[in-house]
DNA sequence: GGCATTATATAACGATCGTTACAAATTGGG
DNA sequence: CCCAATTTGTAACGATCGTTATATAATGCC
């Protein structure tokens, strides 16, 4: 059992809430301010929960990667590949306009203002963004074996499209697309995959 | 004639060094310092000869229009739809690699996080992604009429698939992709144009 | 009921942000 | 040659940044 006085605040709330700033105004753009009047505790609560503003981003990203990721594998589960990426391009279209969220993604948006001291957190984006590349590319290897794509398709150049599409995809849902706006855009971009 | 003690710096060159350091690191992620530093003169020149931060930021923006964008408008003016679109997406994907500037596209790289403050920056390279769109949609309508696009294809559609691309691949030159990475990017959404 | 332990709120730290007084320096006009 | 005009470098402004001392409040253990 715990010693001293108990938290008053939900953890995982106040990270959720976190996230939510995180994800509307970027890394480099939410201050401390920001983050504890969302949040509703003061500084020393915050750094003794999460560490800084730093750590507090990982372990907001780590919950975004839980929360609202998860659709992507549940997309690449799917029998085919031309299926998979379809529910990819049609979920991202649908995740990047969901009116409960941020518009756009915080992968691509969270970037901020790189300038040096944000090198790591950049880094992080960049990596995230890489290794959901890297498993549609293993998802389209995977069917080129399985037979539903055919043996001379390019598996990492249409991860890379694809991967291109829905970042695309979420800068113009931070602009203000639609919904319907961007699922047009997903039909398109199915039409350069094969099959 | 200008009576007083001359300037003693080029304006315009100053003007592109601030340039490339918004392009390199954002508008938020730029300090007054970044830029006194890259353009080697102290603040008081600089609020003397750009009015101030915000305001160099618009005059590096326009700079940049007329010296980085310039090839779209020489794509578009191809003879076929096909022809433009094509000619865009590979002069995007040279251009977001361009050894001697930064990677990625100031329109996009430029949002930075977009507090509050910030909000008219992130308006003014949105309203410029907007205005590159409605120039393919243009020109898209008019090959519509021209013949060499079917009449039943979707000007507005395609346009913001061309754009959504391009926008991917600014954000993927950023991490870093290589230039023929995406050059195949650009061969793979050609796939979904028409013709 | 003290005691160790932990969380709280207030208030401040040094650093940096964008911006600007101020005075010295350099020009053309009379 | 002095004056008005403009730029220059230095140095500082108040505000905010991320972070942390400090003291008080609230808990479980003995």
């Amino acid at each position: 059992m715990a010693i001293g006085r108990p938290r008053s605040f939900c953890k995982e709330h106040a990270l959720d809430r976190a996230l939510e700033v995180f994800w509307r105004k970027g890394y480099e753009g939410t201050s401390i301010s920001d983050l504890t009047a969302a949040m509703g505790i003061n500084p020393p609560s915050l750094y003794a929960a999460f560490g800084n503003k730093e750590g507090l981003f990982y372990q907001a990203l780590e919950r975004y990667a839980e929360t609202h990721e998860s659709f992507i594998r549940d997309a690449l589960a799917l029998p085919t590949a031309r299926e998979a990426v379809a529910a990819l391009l049609r979920g991202s279209a649908d995740a990047l306009t969901d009116k409960k969220n941020p518009a756009g993604c915080l992968l691509v948006q969270g970037i901020a203002g790189a300038g040096e001291h944000a090198k790591c957190i950049s880094d992080a984006l960049c990596e995230q963004r890489k290794a959901i590349e890297k498993s549609i590319r293993e998802r389209l290897k995977r069917a080129k074996i399985e037979g539903d794509l055919p043996k001379d398709a390019d598996a990492a150049a249409l991860a890379r499209f694809v991967a291109t599409v829905t970042q695309g995809m979420s800068v113009q849902a931070a602009a203000g697309a639609s919904r319907s706006e961007l699922r047009r855009v997903a039909e398109t971009a199915l039409r350069a995959f094969p099959g």
